[in-house]
DNA sequence: TCAAAAGTGTTCAGGGTACACCCATGG
DNA sequence: CCATGGGTGTACCCTGAACACTTTTGA
């Protein structure tokens, strides 16, 4: 059946995860010091091979559960990278994966066992193979779809207040937002709702708590931030 | 230096094109009738494997070059698929592209030695593989591209009418617009310009014939439809 | 003379943006 | 009592959408 794809050459397949989680109340990102060569020393993102048993998505998930030991989690596929040269040590074509964890959730010890740390999204420092090109796409992507779905709930945490989504917001879209502006939209989104609870952590005062409810979203789709 | 990637497996890796072009006035879509297996019989994007010794993007080029002969073609990545079984061959991992071609100068020989034919966009049979798949991800692209940048115009002629362009958006968008909110728009965007030159093939009483203007564009890059 | 496509402005509603002050409370 | 973050409403502008008739000319 196959034999003129026997022909063809085959190449090294890996997926790369871009992974964001919320580290007390600041936007970052999951990344390795890589031990080894090629690349030994530089910051990169986390990546793995893909297996012969589980589709591009799958080895994207699996990648992220062995980090972070969390599954059901956001995904997106950013696109592929092939340049011939990407990676120093042999031809590697990488399918990049942007992820969204709740970051009180995950698994440190995991993180750390990997040699794998969060560094604040601000503060990304050189990284190795083709990653920033990686992230840089990513971004563009998440921005779009933070202000046309409601995924950037996925960072935050179960409950949360109005001004750490509208912190959250500002850092991915990269520009300040107007307070009365910001509250309005969320109360136009009828999937945000209160819970009637108060967090009294990070103001005096102390500050409504919401919730993402799912199923009203489902029904009416309705998101714009 | 590779040892460890010595121990994983590799892959086969094709390139899958949606090549897309305005065949009189029509949008349509270039397909092959496989003439082998897998597949065989079923209708397909064209597509090919990638070579050790191109980057992915390059591939793609290749084999549109290889359909229609053209190269400085405008192409975008659509992202990579990987299920498991979507090749009944073999395992092959595929990366799509669209490809939006100024049909009046491609090679219609080429296109016919390699059994390829142009279907309307809107009677696009069933295909094999996940190519259907393929064209949705496609689609979605591409609408969200047509309004915010000038690339609808890679498909239409050297110089066109207002109507013929209409047209074209009307077809890519699923749904009709209107004449004078569209020419107004149109009007905005000072990198379509008339050429003074007027088409009267089409009508009775003649259309103003416009161009693009790619260094105006570059200096403003105004445009929305 | 008529069919067929080209061409042309205005009105209205709704959404986006700009903007400033009072509230509650812990320390 | 005051510093800190929480919370609230309005006015304006601009963009997007709806809408109908005249022009030209080949057949």
């Amino acid at each position: 059946m196959s034999e003129f794809y026997k022909s063809n050459h085959r190449y090294y397949l890996s997926v790369d995860c871009v992974v964001l989680g919320l580290n007390s109340g600041r936007l970052s990102i999951l990344l390795t010091k890589r031990a080894f060569a090629p690349e030994e020393g530089k910051w990169s993102l986390i990546g793995g091979f893909v297996q012969p048993e589980e589709s591009l998505n799958q080895a994207a998930k699996r990648v992220l559960t062995q980090l972070t030991g969390l599954s059901n989690v956001y995904m997106e596929q950013v696109g592929a990278f092939g340049e011939i040269d990407r990676d120093p040590g042999d031809r590697v074509i990488s399918v990049a994966y942007y992820a969204l964890i709740n970051f009180d959730e995950h698994d440190r010890r995991k993180v750390m066992s990997h040699n794998a740390c969060w560094v604040d999204f601000a503060d990304i420092p050189e990284l190795g193979f083709d990653h920033s090109s990686i992230i840089t796409h990513t971004l563009k992507k998440l921005r779009f779809r933070f202000v046309n779905e409601p995924i950037g709930l996925k960072l935050l945490p179960r409950q949360f207040t109005l001004s750490q989504m509208q912190s959250l917001y500002e850092t991915v879209l990269g520009h300040r937002l107007d307070k009365r502006n910001f509250r309005k939209r969320v109360q136009e989104a009828k999937c945000i709702e209160s819970t009637g609870e108060v967090d009294k952590l990070n103001s005096k005062r102390g500050a409504a708590l919401y919730r993402f409810n799912a199923e009203i979203y489902e029904k009416d789709k309705k998101f714009k931030i």
